[in-house]
DNA sequence: CACGCAAGTGTTACCGCTAACACTTGCTGC
DNA sequence: GCAGCAAGTGTTAGCGGTAACACTTGCGTG
């Protein structure tokens, strides 16, 4: 007992004994059983992460700090992988986590099904979603991406330019549908004529085909791609087909990942602080966890970087 | 006792009391405690991972293939990032997992630092390294990036040219450290002269400043970097300083992360299986668990992958 | 000088599960 | 007809901590 009253720092305990516990735990290696404890208390210290299996650079920064704000909170951190977004594999990795006995879930799965997902966790459970809609029964928080599109589509139109193709990501991806919007929106209001919209993937590859399939189209004369990678894609198509940018065509991009400052041409982008948005998931979660409201929501704010590509060079 | 018959399926259980039980459990909502199956039978079905914390493809990529192998065999993942490799950091995250009482812990943080962190480890506590280097007084699993290097050395020497110069990773780093021992070991088998060496952290813009201090080289017509992004921003200090590839000058990368392909020119570089690392890096973390060698070594081979950038045009 | 009280330490019970063993039942084999 | 055995179920103890309370000691107070 006193030995658990040294370790905790609960209760009273004489200097001199409190030197000699914590001597003979030197001594011995002896290492608090962290099951043990959680028994006796029904606490776990434990967090459960569920992410997507993906190198998308946000959902990967995301992840990190998130671990960062909860490990100084005093947390530990469970990850539960997903390979891909869907209603039941979200499900079973809530499940999993929750046989782990963790004290709170946070969904990294920016994606309609794992929002729908979500819907059927009890109440009393608390998670959290990063970037899960509006529609959401959980807490949310996002990257304002609607706005983010607006700044980038305003950018463009106010370069001179009659319209802005878009190149948009999945459709069953939160993200990919409010970028969309927001572009949408964006033309709508400056009166801009709404061109087809092509769909990749968010890879690179993907991003290639739509930057061929846009190479054919006259009045081309800017694009504005649903994330860095398919803005990369974009711009190699369009160098093999002898399109210069941003003399002939600005393109922009979304995420500001660390190489678009060196793509060729440099990357307009609209940046994500995703390590913020770790953090103000784990404090939501701290909020819900400690019977804060189901509907909170937080919105972090993205910023237009621009570079060369929309330049006016 | 029945219950706990029925859900870890030890001993025979009527068929008709399986099926009352798995309904009360339904009914109820029960979901087993995971600290009082740990406490008594002394497993915590968990296994620890020390990640960096970066968004570099490699140890992300790595750590899903871990996650994935892991899941299969029935274990969770709890992870400690560290924000920057080094003796206490590491050690410190390796003590905090302990604490949790994971079953084995995998350290991916190829880092000459974190492998001297791990000596101090407990031989029978299991304790696995992703590129831990040859000295490693635990199982390590890597690429051979030696061989990588040498591979992509030779083939840009096939090429005609008179020797390669080298965008090495930071000196403390063992895989920066083992390409660049690959490159120059090949040099000299060839009798080509060895240049200095220039030296990045990883980063694009540390590859973009290298570029800029190669571009004033005489006699420049092979770049071998030490990964994708340094390449990347090598590419762009070229085609600022008017230096065209392939034609002028020849570039090779390592990693060949996703958007390699789609850079101006893509990019010839070394693939390594990423997810195949993180699954053998979980067999041989399992093999130590049940008593294996702890001199146990695991090589991947990697891959060359040749496009435009070294190409013929 | 008896009493109350705080500091410091010890005792007991219990968290929820499973190992080990005990018990009941029905069948097989001689 | 009974020993022997397997299937199926129950009982007991203990994993290693902590909450709650009990106990001793020394001190200040009326």
């Amino acid at each position: 007992m006193t030995v658990s009253r040294v370790i905790n720092e609960t209760g009273p305990v004489r200097p001199e004994t409190r030197a000699r516990v914590l001597a003979a735990i030197g001594e011995l290696g002896y290492r608090p059983n962290s099951a043990a404890r959680a028994l006796v208390t029904g606490r776990t210290g434990t967090l459960g992460v569920v992410a997507l299996e993906s190198n998308l650079y946000g959902p990967a920064s995301t992840l990190f700090g998130i671990e960062n704000a909860a490990r100084e909170a005093g947390y530990v951190i469970t990850i539960s992988s997903v390979s891909r977004p869907g209603r039941s594999s979200v499900a079973d990795a809530v499940e999993s986590l929750r046989r782990q006995a963790v004290e709170g879930i946070i969904v990294i799965a920016p994606h309609v099904s794992a929002a729908r997902a979500l819907d059927a966790v009890p109440a009393d459970f608390p998670v959290v979603a990063v970037g899960g809609g509006e529609a959401a029964t959980v807490p949310v928080i996002a990257v304002d991406q609607r706005d983010g599109a607006r700044r980038a589509t305003e950018h463009l139109l106010a370069l001179g330019r009659r319209t802005v193709w878009h190149v948009a990501g999945p459709e069953d991806w939160l993200e990919a549908r409010d970028r969309e919007l927001g572009w949408r929106e964006t033309l709508e209001r400056h009166g801009a004529p709404v061109p087809r919209v092509v769909r990749g993937d968010w890879s690179s590859r993907s991003g290639y085909e739509a930057g061929r399939s846009l190479a054919g189209e006259r009045d081309l004369d800017a694009v504005f791609a649903g994330n860095d990678q398919m803005a990369l894609g974009v711009l190699r198509a369009f160098a093999e087909a002898g399109i210069a940018v941003p003399r002939d065509v600005r393109v922009a991009g979304f995420d500001d990942v660390p190489e678009s400052a060196y793509f060729t041409p440099p990357l307009t982008t609209v940046r994500q602080d995703f390590i913020e948005v770790g953090r103000r998931t784990f404090g939501l979660l701290a909020g819900h966890m400690e019977g804060g409201d189901r509907r909170a929501r937080a919105l972090v704010v993205p910023e237009l970087i621009v570079r060369e590509s929309t330049g006016p060079r």
